[in-house]
RNA sequence: GGCCUAUUGGAGAAGUGGUUUAACUCAUAAGCCUCUCAAGCUUACAUUCACGGGUUCGAACCCCGUAUAGGUCACCA
């Protein structure tokens, strides 16, 4: 078997959706899997849509999560140029050998006749109109300036048939074919043309792509034939959807990888997830590292159908990824989010750092779990009412009166003396330490739920601020 | 509308004619643990594989039809 090679061509039109990091992500599976070589092309041939800095944002996504191309624009190669305006004469050359071979033609037809060939429900076709132009109108009009394109002249007859990695065979009657634009009035080729030439001159082996060119397939075959080329093998990947019917798209939002690294997805864990959609791996593991994908990826575990992109699952992936990272890491991290909360410089974010490690699964969730304690309220009796340590008003007031006098005699306030004065509360009062820490708890912050204990928010806190608290929530009580 | 493709639970899915009582993961629910919340641990969650026929001793798996969904029919990719 030849060298497995694959290639990821987006088109430089903006952000990275989901959708295109995925194929990227399979293609670069698949190649690496089989030491193969992974190919980064950048299809601009349309001038109007490509924007300004897009081509570095696929550079920037593509190197964030892990996929390296073997040869591209970056790091060159013995394919080159890898760009595809740059490669606009070697499309003009191929498609000039074809229109010899009678296997395309110049096409002179402008935009109404075009329009006037639409049927009742707006489909047009084109009618081959130009294919039998004499040799000397054609130079004539070529001579004269005349607008022009070149179109591929397709069977009308007959059946193409071909085979697709994940789908099987197909078959597709060739009548309906299109004589499909080959090279544009601009001089630039159409995706239908780049596509087959360059995949050819670049010896890709594998051609992984949108489910959108399975019935396009046999046209580019056609055009391997004319030329004589081998045909690749095809891997149609299916959508990655909304919801049940609509496609995941930019146009709905959300879909894009930078949305989500903002929101605080860790690349990986974005990767891990979108690396399900569509495959599935063999065993009970769901949690893989790119090296685990490259080994397990299979084409035979590729889905048949579309998946619908669920972000609670992508979620707990990140959550569990975000578990997993060492502290000091997980605070590089952190720390722009604590930045934008509302303990900013008030509070250490390492010791808040290491009470929402575990409670959080996107960093953007760092405000809202930490912002409560910024602002204070004490609480109200009923607050502190609890069945199961039989706590009411009454009690946590007894407990608030002792428990000021005891930490106020901890002089080292740190989280294991804090632990100790609680302990030492409760026996004193001849109360469970849960009910101290209970009370302590509501008594410091004035909200019934805490990303930790008592112990961990008055070491936040601080003593000066626990006590002042504490006081204040005694003095509600009376 | 023509053509192509798909259809297993709330989501991702395994499964390709007979130990599948339909794996596994997320979500959801309950319990344990526990100073609350998380984390962790345990358990529950499709008599049924879009629907209707057929083939077969036997079908989610094979065949036919219907429905539904997606794709495609651009000088966009």
């Amino acid at each position: 078997m030849n060298r497995v090679r694959t290639r990821f061509a987006p088109s430089p039109t903006g952000f990275m959706h989901i959708g295109n990091l995925r194929t990227a992500l399979y293609c670069y599976l698949f190649a690496k899997q089989n030491n193969g070589d992974f190919i980064l092309r950048i299809e601009d041939t349309d001038v109007e849509r490509t924007v300004d800095g897009a081509i570095d944002i696929i550079y920037k996504t593509l190197n964030e999560s892990k996929i390296y191309a073997d040869e591209g624009p970056l790091q060159g190669g013995n394919f080159g140029p890898y760009v595809q305006t740059e490669r606009k004469d070697i499309y003009m050359k191929y498609a000039l050998e074809l229109v010899e071979k009678g296997a395309a033609y110049y096409c002179f037809c402008d935009k109404e006749r075009l329009d006037s060939l639409a049927t009742e429900n707006g489909i047009k076709r084109y009618d081959k109109h130009c294919l039998h132009l004499s040799k000397e109108e054609i130079n004539e009009r070529l001579a004269r300036g005349d607008k022009w394109v070149i179109r591929q002249n397709m069977p009308t007859e007959g059946v193409s048939e071909f085979d697709d990695l994940v789908f099987g065979h197909v078959s597709i009657p060739n009548n309906e074919l299109e004589d499909q634009i080959l090279i544009k009035s601009d001089g630039l080729p159409t995706y239908n043309f780049a596509n087959v030439i360059d995949d050819h001159l670049m010896q890709i082996s594998h051609v992984m792509r949108g489910n959108e060119y399975l019935s396009s397939t046999p046209k580019y075959n056609l055009l391997y034939d004319a030329f004589g080329w081998e045909h690749p093998q095809y891997v149609h990947l299916t959508p990655i959807m909304k919801d049940a019917t609509r496609k995941l798209s930019k146009r709905h939002g959300d879909a894009n990888f930078n949305d989500f690294t903002e929101k605080g997805y860790l690349p990986e864990a974005i990767i891990n997830y979108i690396s399900l959609l569509g495959w599935s791996p063999k065993g009970e593991e769901e949690k893989f590292s790119m090296e685990e994908l490259i080994e397990k990826f299979s084409i035979s575990g590729l889905s048949h159908s579309s998946s619908i992109f669920d972000e609670a699952k992508m979620k707990w992936l990140n959550g569990e990824y975000i578990k997993e990272l060492p502290f000091e890491k997980f605070m590089e991290l952190a720390t722009p989010f604590f930045e934008k909360s509302k303990i900013k410089g008030k509070y250490s974010y390492e010791k808040f750092g290491k009470l929402i490690q575990t409670r959080i699964e996107i960093l953007s969730e760092i405000p809202e779990k930490v912002d409560f304690l910024a602002e204070f309220t004490p609480a109200e009796g009923e607050m502190y009412f609890n069945k199961k340590f039989k706590i009411d008003s009454e009690v946590a007031k007894k407990v608030l009166e002792k428990s000021i006098t005891v930490l106020e005699n901890v002089s080292d306030w740190n989280e294991e003396n804090l632990h100790a004065a609680i302990v030492k509360t409760a026996e004193e009062m001849e109360l469970k330490s849960g009910v101290v820490y209970t009370v302590l708890r509501i008594g410091l912050t004035g909200v019934m739920v805490t990303p930790g204990g008592s112990p961990e928010m008055a070491d936040i806190l601080g003593k000066e601020e626990s006590l002042n608290r504490l006081k204040l929530s005694l003095e509600k009580l009376k």
